[in-house]
RNA sequence: GCCGAAGUGGCGGAAUGGCAGACGCGCUCGCCUCAAAAGCGAGUGAGGGUAGCCUCAUGUGGGUUCGAGUCCCACCUUCGGCACCA
């Protein structure tokens, strides 16, 4: 071995990467005597180029993946491709590139990025969800959907993109505007595919509490996503009319206070309701709401408008006849789309009432000192807006005009009213959700198609289980255009019906791609099998993914898409978890100038450029090292330099005859020489520390504490030398300890110094008490809460020695110096405590 | 408006209620060098003192405690999520 070398990461980083690839170091088998582990980082969409924010979050999973391996898991740690989806599409009509030709391209640029980074998977478990052995299978999750009635088709207003010129979820408009483009969203009446998630709305939320290892904002994000609340549906007869309106509400015991209604512009019975008198007036309100986009609708918020339908309905409680009003801020898609406005109680309705002068009936008067009904309520004195004498109170208190319920204090009085209403046959409690279904359907080309049939006999049918894929055309003109464009496809769209066999036209829409990204988790169990998505019994053997990592931006959609799916197949039978993912981490972003790096800012660091300059393990480091991993961190182009120095300093700690693989277990303690001792010390404190702070993700920490230990050494070797045995102890464990963070260097000098085998296939190195246990202990001393002198203790003294010692200490006993001692305590190992009067 | 997280040196950041500022960056001085780079060593929160040391200091103001960056209350600021959800 050639000691005179320099550290030299550009040879010995591609030395290592061969070496793990040729030897499929990192590819997993069932092996069923050891605990699985399955590691997983989301996987991404193939855009190409990689920059430090991606290297930050594919540190972590490999950082995972290698360090439970030495652990002794059976770790599966795959990677695949996101490769359906608009960006590809776009990208590809910029640069008149096939999306298929484009993204198989970035796929190829993006692996041999992730093999520079020293980041290791197992690529026999490839998938990549634009290929037809993954999608045939996300088309399969389509027909089970559709198979439970989980899948259907409806005419409804959807969030359309015009400037994509396809349809959006509910989650992928933000603000009112597209998540990927920004472009504002309208309202467009169309008909479209939806997943039934609202069925799961309530496993959804509850399940949230079997995750304790999920991060407490993700899921806090979820329940307000879904938006669980209790309340009544309530009916109000309408006054000369047939039927009546059926109301949602949370507060149905403040009804004696709702003294008019409020209908959605869009609810079905505005049209019947209204009166010859009124109907131009609605009619004109009706078309201005359907014309305004979303960003339109909430920049009057506060300013409110409406039109009287000329209607009444009769308050079932109170007998009175009310006016029937429609206004925009009530939302067709939100409870029934129809309000009691109670506008003593809310401050909507208030607004409301003294614009358009409706009476206000105040029903809940405030008492002393009372509990908000739960949390979050406000308990504020009452508000007297101008233009009325009767204020808004929106708190809790005791009911007031409320015939039964007076005096009853609200929260009670909720119950008791729904108790009411369920008797008399004019209400009953119900649950409420905000989430609403999953809109799938797309107009784009770059995306699996829907595996429907339409016949004019048979209408509508589902392509069989044995006739997927359904196979997306490759030479069509996939421009967006308002409609699929595989709309302007013949030969796809002309079928035959897989019911009578007469002739029929497919589904030209495609799928969301976060239909592909819902279940490919389950598919890395499986990857190849081409007769089911996966097979049950190795799903069941590897999920749940014991460590998914990825972006807090997924927080809802893909999270909450892929626990669908999962609970889906567990209903099917398919798979045993009810949950996909044991356990989340959620990496923050690293920023420049402030920024999420990204190309149109200009404020990219490429990992190329990179990790050509320093090197991977550089580069994993740092990225490793800038701070807390789930929170953002700004990049600093110095930085990088510190690790390299620590690299170089590591490299120098073998110089010589450095030993390394050897095993302690047979010495005694006694064997070694006190300065021995301090070194051995040091190792198995860094030991501890460094297991616990990688279990927590405490990267950052992690590395300090190996720096330490590395400074520690340094030390201890220009005073003795690195041939003693307390030496190469320590030379063993910081390589070992390094390994999943820098794995080429350590690889490189772990070979070098005559270790065995491979050092990632070594076991994590064992914490040893005794050695790390201390013989004395330097503790503080507190005289009235300040540290006046630090005193040598035995490790064990007792807490009469400790404050014996302490009292004798000369600048203690100076201090105290005839003064009564009041209170005298003992920490162990900390500090000892004395008052003095 | 509601919910949540966070405010610590010049900078990134450490700290199970127990010696605030670990580790790293930057900076200063020194060694090495003809010189520089690299490397190595010492120092580096503020103020005071020749010095031993002393005082102040974790967004602001209170509180609990022998002891608070950490716990409690109020407020300020920043960031994130939701937002006319009845």
């Amino acid at each position: 071995m050639d000691r005179d070398q320099k550290y030299n990461p550009q040879v010995i980083e591609p030395k290592w990467q061969h070496y793990w690839q040729d030897n499929k170091t990192y590819y997993a088998k069932r092996d069923d005597s050891k605990p699985k582990f399955y590691a997983l980082v989301m996987f991404p969409y193939p855009s190409g180029d990689l920059h430090m924010g991606h290297m930050r979050n594919y540190t972590i999973g490999d950082v995972t993946a290698r360090y439970k391996t030495m652990r002794g898991y059976n770790v599966m740690n795959p990677m695949g491709w996101d490769a359906f989806g608009l960006p590809a599409e776009n990208a590809a009509i910029k640069d008149g590139l096939h999306p298929s030709v484009r993204t198989l391209q970035n796929i190829v640029d993006m692996k041999e990025q992730f093999f520079k980074m020293g980041i290791c998977y197992d690529w026999d478990r490839e998938v990549a969800s634009c290929l037809p052995d993954y999608y045939r299978w996300t088309q399969w999750m389509f027909l089970q959907m559709y198979k439970r009635d989980l899948a259907y088709r409806k005419n409804a207003p959807a969030n359309w993109c015009p400037n994509d010129q396809t349809v959006l979820a509910n989650e992928q408009v933000v603000n009112g505007r597209c998540e990927r483009c920004g472009a504002e969203v309208i309202k467009k009446d169309l008909t479209q595919w939806f997943f039934r998630i609202t069925s799961y709305a309530d496993r959804l939320i509850d399940d949230l509490d079997t995750l304790p290892d999920w991060p407490e904002r993700v899921k806090t994000m979820q329940r307000n996503w879904i938006g669980r609340s209790h309340g009544a549906k309530v009916d109000f007869p309408l006054v000369g009319h047939e039927g009546k309106i059926t109301v949602y509400t949370t507060r149905p015991d403040t009804i004696f206070g709702a003294t008019f209604m409020v209908l959605a512009p869009e609810h079905p019975l505005v049209a019947q309701i209204t009166t010859d008198e009124q109907r131009t007036a609605v009619e004109n309100y009706v078309a201005e709401a359907k014309r305004q986009t979303e960003i339109e609708r909430m920049s009057n918020e506060k300013e409110k408008t409406g039109a009287w339908t000329g209607a009444l309905a009769r308050n079932p409680m109170t007998g009175e006849d009310i006016p029937v009003w429609i206004a925009d801020y009530v939302l067709v898609t939100y409870g029934t789309g129809a309000i009691m406005a109670v506008p003593g109680g809310d401050e909507r309705d208030y607004d409301f009432a003294l614009k358009y002068d409706l009476p206000i009936v105040p029903v809940v008067e405030p008492v002393p000192n009372i509990e908000p009904v739960e949390k979050g309520d406000p308990s504020l004195a009452p508000v007297l807006k101008a233009g009325t004498n009767v204020p808004l109170y929106t708190g809790a208190g005791q009911m007031i005009n409320s015939g039964p319920l007076d005096g009853v204090p609200t929260g009670e009085s909720k119950t008791t009213m729904i108790k009411m209403l369920e008797e008399q046959g004019k209400g009953e409690g119900t649950v409420n959700y905000r989430l609403r279904d999953w809109l799938i359907s797309r107009q784009r080309y770059w995306g699996a198609p829907i595996p429907i049939v339409y016949c004019s006999e048979c209408g509508e049918q589902p392509v069989a289980e044995s006739d997927l894929p359904v196979v997306l055309p490759v030479d069509v003109d996939f421009r967006p255009g308002g409609e699929s464009p595989l709309a302007r496809v013949e030969s796809f769209v002309n079928t035959t019906c897989p019911h009578c066999g007469g002739p029929a036209k497919r589904e030209t829409d495609t799928m969301d791609t976060f239909v592909d990204s819902s279940w490919y988790f389950l598919r890395f169990c499986d990857p190849h099998n081409d007769s089911a998505p996966f097979d049950p019994a190795k799903a069941n053997y590897w999920m749940g993914v014991d460590q998914y990592t990825g972006g807090v931006e997924h927080a809802i959609l893909h999270l909450m898409y892929a626990r669908f799916l999962t609970k889906m197949l567990a209903d099917e039978g398919m798979v045993d978890v009810q949950e996909p993912f044991n356990r989340l981490f959620t990496q923050g972003m690293i920023t420049k100038d402030g920024a999420k790096m990204s190309k149109s800012k200009g404020n990219v660091v490429p990992v190329d450029s990179m990790v050509d300059a320093q090197g991977a393990d550089t580069g994993r480091l740092f990225v490793l090292f800038i701070g807390p991993p789930d929170e953002d961190a700004e990049w600093n182009d110095r930085g990088t330099e510190g690790m390299y120095r620590f690299l170089n300093r590591v490299w120098r700690l073998f110089e010589g005859d450095v030993r390394v693989g050897g095993s302690g277990q047979d010495r005694a303690i006694s064997d070694y020489s006190p300065s021995d001792r301090e070194l051995l010390r040091k190792v198995h404190n860094t030991i501890k520390k460094v297991t616990d702070d990688i279990d927590r993700f405490h990267f950052n920490t992690a590395v300090s504490a190996i720096m330490e230990l590395a400074n520690a050494m340094q030390a201890y070797r220009d005073a003795h030398g690195p041939k003693t045995y307390a030496f190469s102890e320590a030379a063993t464990s910081v390589l070992l300890l390094l390994a999943p963070m820098t794995p080429h260097i350590t690889a490189e000098l772990w070979e070098q110094a005559g270790g065995q085998g491979h050092i990632h296939t070594q076991p994590w190195p064992a914490f040893n008490a005794e050695l790390a246990a201390a013989e004395t202990i330097e503790v503080a001393v507190q005289v009235n809460g300040k540290v006046r002198d630090r005193i040598t203790l035995d490790a064990d003294a007792s807490e009469a020695e400790a404050i014996n010692a302490a009292l004798t200490s000369e600048k203690v006993a100076a201090i105290v110096d005839g003064k009564v001692v009041r209170q005298a305590l003992y920490v162990a190992g900390r500090l000892v405590s004395i008052v003095i009067g």
